[in-house]
Formats: structure tokens, C-alpha cells, sequence
DNA sequence: GCAATTTTTCACCGGTTTTTCACCGCTCGA
DNA sequence: TCGAGCGGTGAAAAACCGGTGAAAAATTGC
């Protein structure tokens, strides 16, 4: 399901010039070229980002801005002719999330609308395999719905497996990365641990699903939860 | 208790410029001269929002940014004499929130500061867990509707907790902010306060509901008010 | 200035984790 | 075929962490 945007603009031209912009992009567009409408399209249109001009007849930006802000945190990229530090202070005061000015360069309005949008979203943090679940923002690992208890260095560990899951990764970046730079030649660490993330995560320790070794380049977190049964 | 901002600059004279202003609008400022150091200080101070500078010695912005957004959220707006449409656009998509050039306007970074910063907010003033009442506007806390005396540095580690509440926060972030970052080594300071809290806040302070340790991480305030009856 | 409270410091205990080391089997390449 | 390197296993030693108690130091209120 596509992301929705609501563009809020009573010049006809530059709402020509931006929508289909967006649509290639595969974002779903509105359209409201005025503030009253702005409100209506918003209640009824839900998008999850909206582009305003400041100028504007019925109501103008500031005022829409408050006006929505009231109810709901949608974000909100004020595009407008009124580049005075004034005006730009006063629409991000008023809730705004970013300011362009008029004329911007498209590629930079792309960037700028994925990058707000990235902001809202609650952070990737739950990652599901299989009977797995890691939830990088509470800190904790779930299998079959039961916590798993891992120490700093087990979850960090895996932490970093899952960060490049799909990739390998060698032991020498783990211990980079886990113990720090001075221990780079301390490998062994890492094959403790990674034993001790099989025994608590794998449903049978000395056939790993989740954590593959790459024979001579390092492990492998698993994503794919389809399961290799290997005929041996 | 004042939001934390890391600049990372090269430029003294840049440095000379900001920091001072940001100070002056209340915030709490550190400062990397280096990418390295800017990812050092970046674990130490754990800042609410992070000013970065692309031109670096030692690591460039853009990389800083990546390693960033590896393992955290944290709001980070470029500022950066490139102002090429293609420098924004992967600045943006690197993860950074927003893209200031120089030379600004103070008053238009200070206004991007707080409409960064205002989107990570969720205040919410008063918070019920079972017979617990922690009215963070009044500063007082409640248990079985009667007041609990807290003491100030009580009640700034029982705030720094729920403040994360459902997150696990580690003891150095706790004297980080409670204390200062100058006596982050003094964790056992934390020790003492929990003790003391446990035994003001908790029906049964050895078993505790609220105030749970997560061993070798940190202290999880408990929200859910669930009492995890654990069989063993 | 004195008494009560609060904060800091320190040493110890029990439990867990991390580190270290020796050994084993396997695979690759000489 | 053999040796070297890699990865897995096991177990013991060392380090660490959090809880506790108690006392010294600092702060606060009267």
C-alpha cells in the first residue's frame, strides 16, 4: 500500500509540475488548492505527508498548519515563494516539519519528503524469522513467543548479524565492532559466543537454520525462513 | 533537565558561532572537532540531536551519518557549505533529517532545531501503573493515592526511568543525566538510589514490580502493570 | 549551630558472564 | 598424503555485575 500525499497549492502550474513527479514515484496524490479544502482532503484523505504552499485564498498556510496540528502529527513540508527568515521561522514554529523554498530543484523535494516520511515511521525495530523475533528497540529476543535471555555481548553479537542479514559477515568485523579496534585479533571470542547464541536460539544447536556459517568468510544471519533441510 | 545537542565541526570559528547560541536557548552542547570523535562522543553523551558538518577530517559527515543510523534514531540535521542539489539529496538519504547550507540564519537553524526536536517529543504528563501515580508536571509521585516523598535525586532517576519507560536504560545513562556526563564512571552511585527507590515505590522492594533490572544492561521502568509471576 | 535527612563511599557476597586454553574434526592446497 | 588453518566443543579461571549493609560526608531545616 502506497504512501499518501496531500499537496496544497492554488498555483495550477507547480501542482502540475510536482504530482506527477510523485506518482512516479509510486506515492498516491491528492490535490486541494486551498486551505479549506486542504482540511476537508485531510480528514477525508488521511495522507501521511502534506505538501503546503503558504499562500494561499480561504486559508492561508500558518493557519492550516495549526489548524491540523491541533488533532494529529502528520508531517507537514511547507513549500512557498516566502524564502525571509521570518517566514520560515514562523511556519516550522507553527509546526511545520521542513521549509523549501520556491524554486527548489525536484530531486531535492523528493529527497527532503523521504526523509520526513522515514522519520515518522516507528523504526524497523521488529525483525521475524521463522519462530524468531528480535525487537532491536526493547532490547529483547523472542522464540516461540518466550523471551530469550541474552547477555550484552550475545545480543550484541547478534545485533550485528541480523544488522547485515542476508550479507556475511567475518569474524573480525564482529569483534571490531563488539569488543572495539584493539581486539581485532582476538577471534575466538566470537566463536564462544556465536555457540552460545546456537544453544539459546536454534532449535537444534548443531544444525543452525538462523546462524550459517560461510565456511573461510564468516556468518550468516538467515532471513529467509525457509528452512534447508539437507539431505547428508 | 535540558535536551542535549553534539555539534560536529571542524570549523572553530563555526563551532565559536553556534555553540554559544544554542546554550543561550537552554540546550546542552558537546562538541567533535572529527568524524571519529563525533561517533565517540556520539556513545558517551548520547545527545537528543545532532549537528553535523559534511567537510570533515578523520571520517566525512555522510559516513558519520551511515554508522549513525546503524544502531540509532537520533535526530541529525547537516549543516554544510555544499549546497549541490546532489550533496541534500545523499545527505538526505543517508539518513540525516534535515539540510541547512551556509552560511544561515541563526534564527532559521535555531527554528529547524526545535521542529527536529519537537517531533521526537511525547510528553505526557501524568502516568498511572497500578497503585503508582507519577505526575511529571507537579513532581510528585503517588502510591495507593498517597504521596511518596521522594528526594531530588530520587526523583530525577525514577523520571530518567519512566521517561524510557517500556526501554531499558543502562546505569551510565542514568548518572549521564542525572549526575552529569563528568561522573560517568561513578555508576555506583545508581546502586544506592534504586536501593532507596526500591524501598519508597515497591509493595515488596526484594521482588520488585516496578523498577525491574535487567542484568548487565540496565533498569527497565514496568508499565505494563502485568505482574510477571515467573514459575521457578 | 545542631539535628535530621540525604548523598556518597566502600567492602563484601553470590551468581552469571566472559575469557582463556587445549583439543578435535574438517577442508584446502602443496 | 600431509600439514596448516579454520571452526566447533568443553571446561576451568577470571572478571564483572547487582544487591546489601554500614558508615562517612554533605546538605538541609530549624
Amino acid at each position: 500500500m502506497s504512501q499518501r500525499i496531500l499537496v496544497v497549492d492554488d498555483d495550477p502550474g507547480i501542482v502540475a509540475a510536482i504530482s506527477p513527479a510523485l506518482r512516479a514515484q509510486g506515492y498516491d496524490v491528492a490535490i486541494a488548492s486551498d486551505g479549506e479544502a486542504a482540511l476537508h482532503l485531510f480528514q477525508q484523505y488521511a495522507p501521511d505527508l502534506i505538501l503546503l504552499d503558504l499562500v494561499m485564498p480561504a486559508l492561508n498556510g500558518i493557519a492550516v498548519c495549526q489548524q491540523i496540528r491541533q488533532h494529529s502529527a502528520t508531517p507537514i513540508i511547507v513549500v512557498s515563494v516566502k524564502g525571509a527568515e521570518a517566514d520560515i521561522v514562523t511556519a516550522l514554529d507553527n509546526g511545520a516539519d521542513d521549509y523549501l523554498v520556491k524554486p527548489f530543484r525536484l530531486s531535492e523535494l523528493l529527497a527532503r519528503i523521504r526523509a520526513v516520511l522515514r522519520r515518522g515511521q516507528t523504526t524497523q525495530a521488529r525483525i521475524y524469522c521463522a519462530d524468531l523475533v528480535i525487537d532491536t528497540n526493547r532490547r529483547v529476543v523472542l522464540r516461540e513467543g518466550k523471551l530469550v535471555n541474552l547477555t550484552p555481548i550475545e545480543y550484541a553479537v547478534l545485533a550485528e548479524l541480523v544488522a547485515h542479514r542476508d550479507g556475511v559477515v567475518t569474524a573480525r568485523q564482529i569483534v571490531q565492532r563488539v569488543w572495539g579496534p584493539q581486539y581485532l585479533d582476538s577471534t575466538d571470542y566470537v566463536k564462544g559466543v556465536i555457540r552460545r547464541l546456537r544453544t539459546k536460539l536454534e532449535p537444534d544447536p548443531s544444525h543452525p537454520r538462523y546462524i550459517i556459517t560461510e565456511p573461510y568468510v564468516g556468518y550468516r544471519f538467515n532471513d529467509s525462513a525457509t528452512i534447508q533441510e539437507s539431505a547428508e
